[in-house]
RNA sequence: GGGCGGUUAGCUCAGCGGUAGAGCGCCUCGUUUACACCGAGGAUGUCGGGGGUUCGAAACCCUCACCGCCCACCA
């Protein structure tokens, strides 16, 4: 016997373990060989992290579609796996450090401190993966991956298939060094990509120019106190004016003819300005007569050129632009077009953004904001400063350290992704590769055509080495092992001169090289970490086994669908495209589905630093699993956002209760799976129409999911079991299951046991824990079932629709309902049993109000129902179709009440009706409209009509009485 | 600056050319033996504003307003 009420926790608990044992979700089950495969990948979670709302929704979605094409019998492969997440697994350690008080990442130095990575690891590891199943994801768990491999493993597959690929890409000149400006987050000392970089407005508050005066007409001096307040709290969101005197003229701040004015907002830059741009040709170049000759660079002592550029936009600014192109990106540009009559780049920060030793010793070490401060007290005190105005502008800053990047000019690992890109553009515009929703093309193709090469080393510890070491002199050697990297080298130095060594190297690793003459050179290994996102771009494939050509390869690449959410299209779907078309010669994936960010009920992004995260782990322990998953379903409507809310799982959790106590009841009217039962065959007016329904809901959830719609499957497969099944169903069934007629009622406990079985299985993919616990428990001809609902056949049927069946039921549930709702209308106390009579009642509708008689007395609450010609005096009426039925009621009921409601029914019908003369009037909506539609709107006027007359008559009765 | 999305019942959202919907909340009633995590009934909308296309617009087009997101060289 059922419980009263369903309690997940310890029934999840153990119908995992029976998937588990069953190996239910493993992938190239022996019986499913000649199946079509159907493979996923999953979007691989951080290793040390925990499951958060994103990841139930993306990973319910996944499971949905993985659990329908598992039931309807393909080979599916989920692939799990987590990813290691360089720069957030390291500053989780290099915090617990901290915290622990123990010695820093420097001091621990390298190996010691990925030992402690490597133990966190292992530490909280398991943790989202356990969260995962958890939640019922059906993933193959025995195929797990991680992107780095196994620790200290250098030969295992993960690794092997990013060496190979940075190596072969590097062969290929996809790969390559160069020294050009870069991201630099001077938090993590490392690059970033472009995609890591977030523009945050900022917008400052002081204000001064010169020659401001006060009240009394004195000039007021800039306050570098308060700036200097100012500029420590908010570094950012002004904009400074500067004079730079031409060479050779006497600097008078009051004689615009000495000098240049430039605009920055960021002024200790200045420092390293190698140039003054202005526009050579355009009418409103104010300065372009100056073109050739020199300023003095302020503080500096040097002088620098004024070039004529087209990037100097004379409408901005002063109209002279000051060249900085070790720290800007555009300056870089504008110094290399005229490299001729410039000094090189002068890079004057470090790697922690202080000043080095490129500026005046005065500055040297200062970090950037204070080194900013006193540029600008400097200048003034000089009288170079013209004024401060407050400005909004974006401000670049790391996405993980949320501290302002600084553009650096250094030597770094870049991909020629326009080159990879092309193939990966290609795929998508030819169809290959399908967006689900179709809008999120457009930005894969904006980004992908204006893509510029992507920096992929970082000056990190946690993550995949890069396979380059040194020699000596420079010289680089890219392979897929040390010792293939020594024979390089070896051949390299054997056939050039012995090279002098040049510093020190950067030391880590020195492994010494024979140059063949005798002597030995020593090589050092590139130190930097690849991205994160280059072993992620290779997810689809290396989980499969690549570089090894596997079986697996072969059946599941390219895998079916891709689910994620829009913001890491950029970061992971379209680095993972490059990488599969360029190395698989084939897409990764035919589907991408997009789905939202969950957000909490205000519509808030959930952050820990907003407090506002919901666990749900907490949802799954509170409401269970399936309560969660159903919400997430029912509230992905393609492409948008998921606002949370408790509500509304708690609504799933009484569906789910709902679901279990209509099994409760099949049970306890011994409504038994019979073996061979065919719906088609079935007699009973009630039985084939549920048949019938049954067919429609199965059609429309397996049309939904086929089209990514998840909430329109969750609320098919939600009305129907409800609203129909539980609602209508088995309440019209009740009359039947406790009466005499045993060969109907044996038909009405076989057909509800067929129908609660489609239910479980057309809900199993969104619930799949309690489906499957009632798949178990609801026993089969007396004997417990052992076939899991999982690896069950999907419903597929046809022909079961019953046009008759349909009408018949349809007029019993308006019947009651109508009944229903007069009763309350008219304040019938719900207890009290009342006659029915059925007016001028034909032959059809007398049969059929006995053949449901005890339905409608039951639904109803009617005693007794007779047929009359007209309606008694003092009576309720109702029309129902071609029927009117009275609720004889003198006495009980008001016929006042009676009478203002009949006015009421007749006013809807007649605004109804003059709507459709509207348009039925319209000579063009005749003409123009579809014949369907005009035939359609005849009807409906028909029907209207023949209601008002039915309920014409009642009134006039009621009147008369 | 460019682009995308949103604006529908008190709240959260579906619907996206042919009769305005759901869940929650609200009101009334209910010990009817599956379920009160329930049942029955009910109220509630000039579908953001303005134009247009169409026989017909919540839906398509234009425009405005507001909200959100993405991209963009911090003069």
């Amino acid at each position: 016997m059922l419980e009263k009420t369903y309690q997940p926790a310890a029934i999840e608990a153990r119908i995992h373990e029976e998937w588990v044992k069953a190996e239910a979700f493993k992938a190239g089950r022996p019986e499913r060989k000649d199946a079509a495969a159907y493979a996923i990948v999953i979007p691989p979670p951080n290793v040390t992290g925990s499951l958060h709302m994103g990841h139930a929704l993306n990973n319910t979605l996944q499971d949905i579609l993985c659990r329908f094409e598992r039931m309807r019998g393909r080979d599916v492969l989920w692939q799990p796996g987590t990813d290691h997440a360089g720069i957030a697994t390291q500053m989780v350690v290099e915090r617990q450090l901290m915290e622990r008080q123990e010695p820093d990442r420097r001091k621990l130095g390298r190996d010691k401190f990925l030992e402690r990575v490597w133990a966190w690891k292992a530490e909280s590891g398991g943790t989202i993966t356990n969260q995962l199943k958890r939640l019922g994801a059906s993933c193959d768990w025995s195929r797990e991956r991680f992107t780095m491999g196994e620790r200290g493993a250098p030969d295992d597959q993960m690794v092997k298939a990013v060496t190979k690929v940075f190596v072969d890409l590097y062969n290929q000149g996809l790969i390559y060094k160069d020294k050009r400006l870069v991201n630099w987050d001077p938090q993590f000392q490392s690059a970033i990509s472009d995609l890591e970089v977030e523009a945050i407005e900022k917008t400052g508050t002081f204000k001064w120019t010169r020659g401001d005066t006060d009240k009394e007409g004195n000039p007021v001096a800039l306050d570098h106190k308060r700036l200097a307040k100012l500029l420590v709290k908010e570094p950012a969101g002004h904009m400074y004016y500067f004079n730079y005197p031409l060479e050779g003229a006497a600097y008078d701040p009051d004689k615009p003819e000495t000098f240049v004015t430039v605009a920055t907002t960021r002024p200790e830059t200045m420092l390293g300005d190698t140039a003054v741009a202005v526009h050579p040709t355009h009418e409103k170049s104010r300065y372009k007569h100056l073109i050739g000759k020199r300023v003095v660079l302020p503080l500096t002592g040097r002088t620098i050129p004024i070039v004529g550029d087209d990037y100097a936009d004379p409408e901005k600014g002063t109209g002279a632009v000051k060249i900085t192109p070790a720290h800007d990106f555009n300056d870089f540009e504008v110094g290399r077009r005229h490299a001729d009559k410039l000094v090189a780049p002068i890079n004057i920060f470090d790697a922690f953004a202080k000043l080095n030793e490129n500026v005046p010793e005065t500055y040297r070490g200062l970090e950037r904001f204070q080194a900013r401060m006193r540029v600008v007290e400097d200048l003034d005190a000089a009288s170079y400063v013209a004024k401060i105005e407050p400005t909004t502008h974006t401000v670049p800053h790391g996405d993980r350290s949320g501290v302002p990047i600084e553009p650096w000019l250094t030597d770094q690992w870049y991909v020629n992704a326009g080159e990879l890109a092309k193939a990966a553009l290609a795929a998508v515009s030819s169809g290959k590769t399908r967006f689900v929703p179709e809008r999120f093309a457009a930005d894969y193709f904006r980004w992908l055509e204006n893509i510029q090469p992507w920096c992929v080393s970082r000056q990190l510890w946690w993550g995949h080495q890069i396979p380059a070491w040194y020699g000596p002199d420079g010289q680089v050697f890219v392979a897929t092992s040390q010792d293939e990297a020594q024979a390089l080298a070896e051949k390299h130095y054997a056939s050039s001169p012995s090279p002098r060594v040049r510093g020190e190297g950067r030391g880590e690793g020195q492994l010494p090289v024979s140059t063949g003459r005798g002597d030995e050179v020593p090589l050092w290994r590139d130190p930097d970490v690849l991205d994160t996102w280059f072993s992620s771009a290779l997810w689809p494939f290396s989980t499969l086994g690549w570089p090894e050509s596997t079986p697996e390869l072969a059946r599941y690449y390219p895998t079916s669908a891709l689910v994620t959410g829009f913001d890491i299209i950029f970061f992971w779907v379209a680095r993972m495209m490059m990488m599969g078309c360029h190395f698989m010669q084939e897409i990764p994936f035919h589907d991408v589905y997009i789905h939202g960010l969950v957000r909490d009920e205000k519509g808030q992004k959930m952050s820990k630093s907003k407090g506002n995260v919901v666990d749900p782990l907490k949802l799954i322990e509170e409401f269970g699993a399936d309560a969660l998953r159903f919400s997430m379903a029912a509230m992905a409507s393609q492409g948008s956002d998921v606002k949370f809310s408790v509500k509304r799982i708690e609504g799933y959790r009484n569906f789910a209760t709902k679901l279990w106590n209509a099994a409760r009841f099949a049970e306890m009217n011994e409504c038994v799976r019979q073996k061979d039962f065919d719906p088609a065959k079935v007699k009973g007016t009630l039985n084939r129409w549920i048949a019938g329904e049954v067919e429609r809901t199965a059609q429309a959830v397996t049309a939904a999911i086929e089209a990514y719609k998840f909430n329109e499957a969750a609320g098919a497969v939600y009305d129907f079991t409800w609203g129909t099944f539980c609602d209508w169903y088995l309440e019209l069934a009740k009359p039947i299951l406790n009466g005499e007629d045993e060969a109907g009622k044996a038909e009405t406990r076989a057909t509800a046991a067929w129908a609660l079985d489609q239910v479980l299985k057309l809900l199993h993919p969104f619930m799949p824990f309690i489906t499957e616990e009632l798949w178990e428990r609801v026993v089969e001809v007396g004997e417990k079932r052992t076939s899991l609902l999982c690896l069950s056949p999907w419903p597929r049927y046809a022909g079961l629709a019953d046009a008759a069946a349909d009408e018949e039921i349809g007029w019993v549930v308006r019947l009651v309902s109508e009944v229903r709702s007069v009763r309350s209308e008219m304040n019938v106390p719900a207890g009290a049993k009342v006659p029915l009579v059925l007016v001028g009642a034909g032959r059809a509708v007398r049969a059929r109000a006995d053949r449901h008689g005890d339905i409608i007395r039951r639904l109803a609450r009617i005693d007794a129902i007779t047929f009359e010609a007209a309606a008694p005096k003092g009576s309720a009426q109702i029309v129902v179709g071609e029927t009117t039925a009275a609720l004889p009621l003198a006495g009980v009921i008001d016929m006042g009440a009676e009478r203002t409601r009949l006015l009421r029914e007749i006013d809807k019908a007649a605004a109804e009706i003059r709507k459709i003369d509207a348009k039925l009037s319209n000579q063009s909506f005749v003409a123009k409209a579809p014949p369907e539609v005009v035939e359609e709107n005849r009807e409906r006027k028909a029907d209207f009509e023949a209601v008002t007359a039915k309920l014409q008559a009642a009134l006039k009765r009621v009147e008369a009485a």
